[in-house]
RNA sequence: GGGCCCAUAGCUUAGACUGGUGGAGCACCCGGCUGAUAACCGGGAGGUCAAGAGUUCGAAUCUCUUUGGGCCCA
């Protein structure tokens, strides 16, 4: 027998139940392997580091995930879903730091690496536990017995074998590079932590003169820099070729800057204004091409040593010279920037440093400046330079400069020696791969992630750090100690086998410092040395889809898990994750790693604002699962916008989302449930019900709609719209199961003892419940469980997440489906039409007519079968259809004074007296086929134009009218004492009906009641004694007031008298039941 | 500073690609219906569709500019 549900919706306690259950049963496991051998639906699991805790957008992502894997799990897909933590990197490390008081780098090496890095391996599963608890608790199906773990060793091993790939294919290789540097942390940072720590600061920016050698007119070149710590590296200046430069004399002195009378000064024409003080002539016009090649004086000489080097200290071209700021000619320090970097590889520049790594000259700048930190010495290098008269002036400059997001010192852009992944030799190959990538939303293909394709750059994956995989590289130093001093030798290890052979010694543990291993040279009989850098941690992660598999010498074959079909993170992923996971699958195995990447949205407080545990504003999701339930915070999720669109996410919307949607369909099953058990109704008795094409025509109609809304469900899923998957069934639910669909339905089953009429209703409902139940699972995985639980009645799979997507059993032919449509239309037209005519719909109506126009979709024919519906809905006590409306119409006559003014001038108002005498009935055709019409005015004979009337044609008197669904809909409204008597049984009725659901009486109870008004309600109300008592359950109805054994009373103004209605006695259908 | 996205009723949103009188839900007011419902139905009130300009017979929709917000990057 199906069951019922608990009576009060209780989340917390059934969802604990359910997942009790999954746990028991080992549901999640049976719902994977149940499908294998199937096509393979692959879903990645993006790493959480598991060293902080989860926040609300988390809850979105793994609601995302496991919506749509098991959603594809029950297409028949085969969906594994291997958990993954993210356990090295920097924020690893600093939160260790933190705690242990570690200022920096020097601070770690002093307490040990050993210890440290132990340290972090304790921390990154800190809150491992709530990870896991918090994904149970949404639901988040996730293999969490076997994870991936990057810093297991297994794991590592894999990334060593794609680097010795990368290194084979030549794509591995190691130089200088330009990077953001904290010399108070020693560490360079990542583009997403510099980015961090931008703050506008005002900086002393200065105009520079530098005098160029040999020069006719001894001129100066004027050159601007913000950094003004980056001059004693300078090496060249660049200049664009096609840029026009002037040469000028200064011809009047000028207090702002620096200059002599008679100094010559060379910069770009546009920029005179903004550089120049003073007044001046100009000597020269000329490209920037004339000055290339000039030398010129250096400032600090000897910082830099640039023996080798031809092109040290000259002017050089470069393409990213601009005249935007500055004077179109840019200072060059090698080492200090990524252009003057870049420019200084091409052109053979010297690279050598004039800072070390703790931000302080070195000797070679010279006194005063050698061992001071450099952001200390702006105005030091300003007045030195002023001393030797090549400042021309100093200017403080406004701008968004990057900053260490651990202690807020500035960073220094700073060359260091890095290994890199050759991406930007990859681009091609890289665009191509993300152009058989589907993006959820589409705009971020080509938008962001096409704008990042498109200027990639080469990926700089070595950390000079100690928590993180090691750089699996040695290289012989020699007898010294640099690999400068070595004989050029070079082993790079890809598997525990190679380092054994290497190093005759693997370490247990692969990281650092066991990993740090010496080994001597076979070639020159010096020492190998480790590399000592860890990988940045986005590779890692970039390395999941092979590395989670342990390829290549895992025992699942990679291959069987690539391209992955599905991935789902935040937008923030863009440049990360979505990034390096499609950079290691072009780089190794020339394919873009996923097919779909669904990009989601924020999740933000109810004001707008991102959730901020400082601001309090958001609501902990965690509290909404014990009040309103999971299911309720994740169909508000997943229903409020799309996947990617931003959330704001407060109770007020989850409490909708539980009244409105599960609560329906949760009452629904309730209602079926009661009258079944009721009946003693089982599945099995479907095969008893009428065939599907024989029940009557609305359940039929349900369903069609159940499987059409299921299907329109799947498909949106396909295109992962699951706002829109959710929407429909939705409507579903409310509107036509609930609203329409089983309000019909109520009275079919009240009845005593089985019919086939109740046997096909019972049916139907079952397997349209069955069927949404399945198909609302993938998105409230308990509620559905619950449900399911009870309505399986023992048949099928012991899980609704074992089961399948609903397939449709039957299609109602399309006319069915468009006149219930229609119906419905009609029904709310004709409830608004009753209002407007204030009728109650309890007061019957002697009949409904409905006039079809040219507009009707269906015909009166199609209709037919249906208007037994719509007649109880609108209460009538028939329906018609007719040919033409002027039954219900009478013309009405008025003179049209605009002619009759004009026409009979003193006499018109007589003439209007005579129009309004007319008998409309007679006249109006008459007027209407544009007759003339004699009237007499004063005993003569006036023959009067159809012009000269206004001829209207309103709703006969007792008749209204309105139109809908290509109907005019007229409600005969008048209302006989028999009609008015059976609407006020009807009022009665429901009065007590009101009664006994107050005094909570059971369905089956019988009560007697009383009934008196307070004065004759002139209608025979009385006949309706019978029908009173059988809707009520009513034993003996008095029309007297009583006075003894009331068990309640209440009076009530109604329509025709004022009522007091007494509930006598009661009498228990089931007494033990009574006592609640 | 650059790129991408967004702005519609007090709140949450549909409509925008493909121009033709802006729809819904929540909340509010009035009325109705109801022995499954924390519901539902009808009506009302509530909109400079962020602002400005342009294209067009006609713009929430297309174009440009501005303002505000978000994200990413520098």
């Amino acid at each position: 027998m199906v069951q019922a549900p608990p009576k009060k919706y209780d989340p917390k306690a059934f969802e604990e139940e359910v997942i009790a259950k999954w746990r028991d049963e080992d549901t999640f496991r049976r719902s994977v392997e149940g499908r294998r051998g199937a096509e393979p639906f692959v879903f990645l699991e993006g790493p959480p580091t598991a060293n902080g805790l989860p926040h609300p957008g988390h809850v979105l992502t793994r609601t995302l995930k496991d919506t749509v894997c098991r959603f594809r799990t029950m297409r028949g897909r085969f969906v594994e879903r291997k958990a993954g933590w993210d356990c090295h990197g920097l924020p690893v490390e600093i939160e260790v730091q933190k705690e242990k008081g570690l200022k920096d780098v020097r601070d770690i090496e002093a307490y040990g690496i050993e210890r440290f890095n132990a340290d972090c391996r304790e921390s990154v599963f800190r809150y491992k536990d709530v990870w896991e608890r918090m994904s149970e608790r949404v639901g988040f199906w996730l293999d969490f017995d076997d994870p991936y773990v990057t810093m297991d060793d297994a794991y590592i091993e894999s990334v060593w074998w794609s680097l010795k790939t990368l290194h084979e294919k030549g794509l591995l290789f190691k130089d200088y590079k330009v990077l953001p540097y904290c010399p108070q942390t020693g560490t360079s940072y990542s583009s997403h932590e510099v980015a961090q720590g931008y703050k506008t600061v005002e900086d002393l920016s200065v105009f520079v003169k530098f005098r160029l050698k040999d020069d006719t007119d001894d001129a100066a070149v004027l050159s601007w820099t913000t950094t003004p710590w980056t001059l004693p590296g300078n090496v060249a200046l660049a200049v664009g070729k096609d840029i026009e430069y002037v040469k000028v004399r200064v011809t009047k002195p000028a207090e702002k800057a620096h200059a002599e009378v008679g100094e010559v000064l060379i910069l770009a024409k546009a920029l005179m204004k903004n550089t120049l003080r003073h007044e001046t002539e100009i000597l020269e016009t000329f490209p920037g091409s004339r000055l290339v090649g000039k030398a010129y004086e250096p400032l600090f000489p000897g910082a830099v040593d640039t023996t080798g080097s031809d092109t040290a200290h000259t002017i050089l071209e470069a393409d990213f010279v601009t005249t935007e700021d500055g004077t179109g000619v840019v200072h060059t320090a090698v080492m200090y920037g990524e252009d003057d970097f870049r420019l200084g590889e091409q052109k053979g520049l010297p690279k050598q440093h004039t800072v070390d790594l703790r931000g302080c000259f070195v000797a070679s700048v010279g006194e005063p400046l050698a061992g001071r930190y450099v952001k200390d010495v702006d105005d030091d290098v300003a007045g030195l330079l002023r001393g030797q008269g090549l400042l021309y002036r100093t200017e403080r400059y406004e701008h968004q400069y990057p900053h260490c997001w651990r202690t807020g010192h500035p960073l220094l852009y700073y060359a260091m020696e890095s290994w890199y992944v050759k991406m930007s030799g990859l681009r091609e190959e890289l665009l191509a791969a993300n152009d058989s990538v589907d993006w959820h939303p589409d705009h971020i293909k080509e938008g962001r992630f096409g704008e990042w394709l498109r200027n990639v750059k080469d990926w700089a994956i070595s950390r000079k750090r100690f928590w993180g995989t090691p750089m699996p590289v040695w290289l012989c130093h020699g007898k010294g100690d640099a690999p400068l001093d070595g004989c050029g030798k070079e082993v790079m290890v890809g598997s525990r086998e190679e380092l054994q052979a290497f190093a005759g010694n693997v370490p247990d543990d692969l990281h650092r410092p066991y990993i740090d291993i010496d080994v001597p040279c076979d070639d020159c009989g010096g020492t190998m040395r480790r590399e000592p850098y860890v990988i940045d941690t986005w590779y890692d992660s970039g390395s999941a889809h092979f590395a989670q598999w342990h390829h290549p010498k895992g025992t699942v074959d990679r291959a069987d898990h690539f391209p992955v079909d599905f991935i789902a993170e935040g937008i923030d992923q863009t440049r990360g994750w979505f990034y390096t996971l499609i950079a290691t699958g072009v780089a190794l195995f020339d394919q873009a790693t996923y097919r779909n990447v669904m990009v989601n949205g924020l999740v933000l407080a109810e004001d707008g604002q991102k959730m901020s545990k400082s601001k309090r504003n958001y609501t902990d999701p965690g509290l909404l699962f014990e009040t309103l339930g999971a299911d309720a915070v994740r169909w508000t999720l997943l229903t409020t916008s799309a996947p990617w669109a931003d959330k704001r996410f407060f109770e007020g919307a989850v409490r909708e989302a539980l009244s409105k949607f599960l609560l329906t369909l949760w009452n629904s099953y309730s209602f079926f449930s009661q009258y079944a058990s009721l009946d003693g109704w089982t599945r099995a008795d479907i095969a008893n019900a009428p065939a599907l094409d024989a029940r009557p025509r609305i359940d039929r109609w349900l369903l069609d709609r159940t499987y059409a809304a299921c299907e329109e469900a799947a498909d949106e899923m396909d295109r992962f719209h699951l706002h829109k998957a959710t929407r429909v069934l939705e409507s579903f639910v409310v509107d036509d199961l609930s609203n329409w669909y089983v309000r019909r339905v109520r009275r079919r089953l009240w009845g005593e003892g089985m019919t086939e009429d109740k046997a096909a209703c019972y049916a139907t409902l079952h397997e349209c419940l069955l069927a949404v139940v399945s198909a609302t699972a993938p998105f409230a995985p308990f509620l559905t469980e619950k449900l399911y639980m009870l309505i399986r009645d023992g048949e099928g799979p012991d899980s609704v997440h074992l089961a399948d997507w609903p397939e449709r059993s039957y299609s109602a032919p399309e006319e069915l489906v468009d006149a219930m449509a229609t119906v419905r239309g009609l029904v709310e037209a004709g409830r608004a039409l009753r209002a407007k005519v204030d009728i109650g719909v309890r007061w019957p109506l002697p009949e409904a007519v409905l006039v079809p126009t040219p507009d009707a979709k269906v015909g009166p024919e199609a209709l037919a079968p249906l208007l037994s519906v719509f007649q109880e809905e609108m209460n009538t006590k028939g329906v018609t259809t007719a040919g033409d409306l002027d039954r219900f119409l009478e013309y009405r006559i008025a003179p049209e004074p605009g002619r009759i003014g004009p026409r009979f001038k003193q006499h018109a108002r007589q003439v209007s007296a005579a129009i309004d005498s007319l008998d409309p009935a007679h006249w109006g055709p008459i007027i209407e086929r544009g007759e003339k019409v004699p009237v007499h005015v004063e005993g003569e004979e006036l023959v009067l134009e159809p012009a000269d009337f206004r001829l209207e044609k309103v709703e006969a008197e007792g008749y209204a009218s309105t139109k809908a669904e290509g109907y005019v809909l007229v409600l005969d409204t008048h209302q006989t004492p028999e009609l008015k008597a059976e609407g006020l049984a009807r009022e009665l009725v429901r009065r007590i009906q009101d009664m006994r659901k107050e005094l909570d009486l059971h369905v089956e109870d019988q009560i007697e009641v009383a009934v008196a008004f307070d004065k004759d309600p002139g209608v025979p109300v009385q006949d309706h004694e019978a029908t009173i008592r059988e809707e009520t359950r009513a034993r003996a109805l008095h029309w007297t007031r009583h006075s003894d054994d009331v068990q309640v009373e209440k009076s009530w103004t109604l329509e025709l008298a004022e009522v007091t209605i007494q509930v006598l006695t009661v009498v228990p259908a089931r007494p033990e039941e009574v006592a609640t």
